[in-house]
Parts: C-alpha cells; structure tokens; sequence
DNA sequence: ACCTCATGTCCCC
DNA sequence: TGGGGACCCTGAGG
C-alpha cells in the first residue's frame, strides 16, 4: 500500500466512523497546536483536546500522529474551498498544513475520537471509566480490568471471624455437603437458537421437572417452550401476555402451570401443554390512560407453602395473590419509594416467608411477609444506583447476591449478620442501556456451596481480533472470574443467563437468540490442556492462565481495520434452528 | 452501507 | 419535585 492510498484509506476509515462530520483546520507550521499550548487560549476546546490526547493516545501517540500527517492530501482534495484557501496562504508561507481533526462521537469535541478501533474499543476520554465509574482512566487501563482478570477485583471481606460468622459456619455446615463436588463450565457451545423470538429475549426458565425444556419469554410477550433434545419441538404462544415478559415461574407442586408476569400489567397462568391461559391479576382494568398510570409488572414470585403469588409493580407496590382462589389478597403494599419500580422479589429458599425485594429506589429490601407493612423491612440494602435484582442464594438463602447499575455485584455473606455494608462489591460491567434487558447476576441453583453467580458482561474483550461479550462465571466469595464463556458466533451482548437446576447446562439469551452451552467433554478438555502445556512451553510460564483457551487478550490485532468487531471469518454456525416447528397460536 | 427507531434511566434546569 | 433532553460497545428492519 502506496502512502497515498494509505492516506485514502485512513481518510475514508476516519469518514465512516465519525459519520461523515469532520473539522478541516488549517494550521501553519508555526502555530502547530500540539507544540503550542500557551497561545491557544483562542480556543477552548483546544485544550481539551490536548489533555485529551495525552489519555487517549496513551498506547499508540505514533501511529496517531501518522494518521493525521497522512489524512492531509486527501483532505484538501476533497474540499475544494478549503484547498483554495490552503494554497493561497501556502503560496504566502511557502509550506501548509491542513489537518483533518478528528471528531468524537460521544462528546462531540475534537481532537479524539471513541469507538472501535478494530475489536477494542477506545474510550472517550472526556467520559469517567465506563467500567468502574471513577474519572481519571479509561476503561482500557481501568485497575478493575488490568489488576485481575477482566474487571473483577474483590473488595476486602468485612465481618470475618465474628461470632456470627462462627454461626453461620456451624448453621450451613450440616446443609452442606462436605465434598465439594466437581463443577464444570457449560462453555461449549450445544446448539443456537437462530429468529426464535422476533424481539430480544428477556427472560428464560428451565422447566423444574423435565430436563430437556426451557420455557423463553421476549419483549414483544411471546412465551417460548422449547425441548432443545429434540429441536423440532419448539412452541411459541403469542397471546398470553401483549408486551414484556419479565418473569416466569413454575410451581413445583404442579409443574404443567406456568406463571408469568408482564408489563402489559398482568399476570398469567398457562397450561403448558395446551397454552391456554388465565389472568391471574390485571393492574390496568380501566386499559390505557397514559404512562403515568399505566402499571407494569416486574418482579413476581410464588410462596409454595402458602399457595401465594407475590407480585411488585412499577409503582413501588407489592400485591399478594391466592394462587387457588385467583383473588388477590389484601391491600397493595408500598415496599418501595413511590412511583418507582420493583425489578425483583425473591422468595428464601429456605424461609418463604422472607422476601427479598429490589427496586429503582436504589434499594434492596428484606421482608417479612406474615407482618408486612409499609416502611418496616427487616433491613434496607443501599446500593449506588439502580438495583437490577436481588437473589438470596439457593440452597440456606442466607447470602444475598444483587445486581446494580453502578456496575457492582454485591454479596452479603450472611442476612442475619451487619447488613449495613455487603460483604464484597465486585466491579463487573453490566452497564444500564435502553436497549438491552437488564443484566442480573444469578446463583448456580446446583452450588452447594452457594459461591458460583452467572452473569453476562456488557463490554467487549478482543479475541483474537473479534469483539465478543462473554458470560462470567464469578466466585462470588473471592470475586475471582472462574470463567468466561463465549463463541465467535455470538457477537451479541448476552444479559440473561440461566443455569439448569442439576445439569451442567448454561442457557443464555442474547438478543433474539437462545442459546444453550454444555461442558467440554473429557476428550476435548484433554486436547486443550495439551495445547495450552504447548504453549506454556513456547511462550515461558505465567501468562498463560486463562480457563478458556481460545482467548488470547493480549492479542491487539487490528489487521480487521473497522470490521474487527463483526466477526467476518467466524466459523460454521454449529447448529441453526430452521424454521421447522412453526410456532402455534393460543386457542 | 447507510438510516431509523424503539425506549429506561439519569441528570440538569 | 418534575419535565425534558441526553445517552458509550444495540440490533432489527428497511
């Protein structure tokens, strides 16, 4: 490649990832603004700009620099109006320079841009860390993401050799089993679900019985049942619900009904075989009088033992329902600010009277159900920002496991020690945006130990030159990424996750697809474990200690140019759901 | 290879 | 305290 086709193609590269804005300045040699910081008071942004640069262009000062000389000729070819005005001057000067400024996307100053430089995403450097929300780095050199692998730090365990502590131990001991059995990674990639849904996936269940069925719900409020044994067998029921579905629950004692609840403001009961549906409860009788009374169901859960249904809406309010009698109960009780959301509630395992709720209102709450009222939960979790759901672990329900929009998981180790600050915060990105359902950290429902959580991340890594979201697998003791899962066929964000109840079975929806990870068998494991000791040989020890071998993250390959993020050469698509076994409609 | 839009929360006025 | 504009890694459909 010839210099001026170089300068072509960093021009054009430039153009399309600025949208076509771009600044034509034009600067002589003497007033170069890079050497001159002292006069450039004219321009405020200028200074920006400079200190800027000093951040962004931390990694590659040289090759930016040779872009922007390179970016010259063709600038002034393309704007013949500036072109004139260069050379009139260059004729005075003698020589001219016009520099092509870039235009950043996100804050619109110039000078640097954001955005994806093949699979890395540079950050704007005007912006706090999008990681850890703290200003001074980028998410590149963010500590949270260089110190530890992959922007999981563990923050210092508090309340530890308590006598409550003591308690605990000796409480969960009997319920643990001693031998901590071997846990393996579903991050082999069984089978995709290609336009299963046609809006993004939001929410996903394994049938508690039968082995083989996922139950998916998407935003449009099509409920999914899905033997992903015999793919042919898919079901789709399009009317049980007329947007969002935002959770799904099935009663133990009569697995063929499922629950679900919407942001249509219903809650329903479908027969799983046939799909017919009733309502359980409609919080908009009265239909549509606009958003600011239009209630939406977000967090709902069952009390097994009492045959209740618990229900939070967007409104702060809790409501109660008879699952037999199909009548509510009660009045509807506030749990959170008024006017804000409940995201989740959640039943203890162990205690069904304890409920455990989150809301917009930056809190997680603890309830007891039997002498509920408002402003009297057994305890408040604060949290920074927004809590995305709030799980007690699934076997004592002694820990609590919270996802927040401050990008912080937060584990309480025991709910009847110091509740006031959690036992750990773990900076992991999960980060709010409209676009995506929002991200929940889960307990392994099979983790006798109750440590492994399974969440999706929001930012990209490079791998191999290909930018792909994984799934963490995060012990949420240590704070310690115990695995990250990913493919290069899905180079979408993945928010909702789910492990099966006893099988080593990961199911992720991403976007409009599901998809369903198993574990590597022993003969691949073995095959990667030779190749990773080949490596170690090649490439000396230390480095070398990540649990997924395809990933190399030091790979910074830009060779891809723009298209780096889409995964061009990705291989075969393992499998691709047909469109055999055409969705049914609700009689 | 563009453009548009859906749309929840934050933050500032 | 409330309304309105802004918004960083979206993704489908046109």
């Amino acid at each position: 490649m010839g210099p001026t086709a170089r300068a072509q193609f960093v021009y054009n590269r430039r153009r399309r990832r600025s949208g076509g804005r771009h600044a034509v300045e034009e600067a002589s040699d003497e007033e170069e603004q890079r050497q001159d910081s002292s006069s450039s008071s004219e321009d405020e942004e200028d200074e920006a700009e400079a200190s800027g640069e000093e951040v962004a262009d931390d990694d590659d000062d040289e090759e930016e620099e040779e872009e922007e000389e390179a970016a010259v000729e063709p600038a002034a070819e393309e704007d013949p109006a500036a072109a004139a005005a260069g050379e009139k001057r260059g004729g005075r000067k003698g020589r001219i320079t016009i520099s092509l400024k870039k235009v950043c996307k996100v804050c619109k100053r110039t000078g640097h841009e954001a955005g994806f430089k093949g699979a890395v995403y540079i950050d704007c450097p005007m912006k706090p860390c999008f990681l850890c929300k703290m200003p001074g780095h980028t998410t590149l050199t963010c500590p949270h993401r260089v110190a530890m692998e992959h922007g999981v730090i563990p923050a210092p365990r508090r309340n530890t050799n308590t006598s409550l502590d003591y308690v605990f131990q000796s409480q969960i001991k009997g319920k643990i089993s001693m031998v901590k059995p071997k846990f393996l990674i579903p991050n082999q990639l069984e089978s995709g679900n290609i336009k299963f849904h046609q809006r993004r996936v939001t929410c996903l269940e394994f049938h508690p019985t039968n082995n083989n069925v996922l139950l998916s719900g998407d935003k449009k409020g099509l409920l999914g049942v899905w033997d992903y044994v015999k793919l042919h067998e898919k079901i789709t029921y399009d009317s049980v619900h007329s947007c969002i579905l935002n959770s799904m629950k099935i009663d133990n004692a009569n697995d063929g009904i499922l629950y679900t609840a919407s942001s249509d403001g219903t809650i329903s009961c479908t027969d799983l075989d046939t799909g017919i549906g009733s309502p359980l409860l409609n919080l908009n009788p009265n239909g549509w009088n606009g958003p600011s009374s239009w209630r939406m169901i977000y967090g709902m859960d069952l009390n097994t033992d009492k045959g209740l249904i618990l229900v939070a809406d967007n409104f702060g309010f809790l409501y109660f329902l008879d699952r037999r009698s199909k009548t509510r109960i009660g009045h509807p009780i506030l749990i959170h600010k008024k006017g804000s959301k409940v995201t989740t509630l959640h039943c203890s395992p162990a205690r069904p009277e304890v409920l455990l709720s989150s809301g917009n209102d930056h809190y997680a709450r603890i309830w007891d159900t039997r002498k509920l009222e408002a402003n009297s939960p057994l305890a408040s979790l604060a949290h920074g920002r927004v809590v995305n759901s709030g799980y007690f672990s699934p076997q004592s329900g002694n820990k609590i496991l919270t996802t927040c929009q401050d990008n912080r998981i937060r584990v309480w180790d025991y709910i009847f020690g110091d509740l006031q600050s959690p036992s750990r915060e773990i900076v992991h990105s999960h980060d709010f945006n409209r676009h995506l359902t929002p991200f929940k950290a889960e307990w392994d429902p099979k983790d006798y130990t109750e440590t492994v959580a399974v969440v999706g991340r929001y930012i990209s890594e490079n791998y191999n030159g290909v930018a792909l979201h994984p799934i963490d697998f995060i012990d949420t003791s240590s704070g310690k990424l115990l695995a990250e899962v990913m493919d290069p066929d899905i180079t979408t964000i993945s928010p909702v996750n789910k492990l099966h109840p006893r099988d080593d079975i990961l199911a992720t929806g991403s976007s409009r697809s599901i998809f369903i990870w198993k574990p590597k068998t022993e003969d691949e494991l073995t095959e990667e474990r030779t190749k990773q000791k080949a490596k170690e040989y090649v490439y000396g020890s230390g480095s070398q200690k990540k649990t997924n071998g395809k990933h190399d993250n030091s790979s910074d390959d830009d060779s891809d140019g723009d298209s780096g993020r889409k995964n061009k050469k990705a291989k075969k698509t393992r499998f691709t759901c047909t469109t055999k076994g055409k969705g049914k409609s609700k009689v």
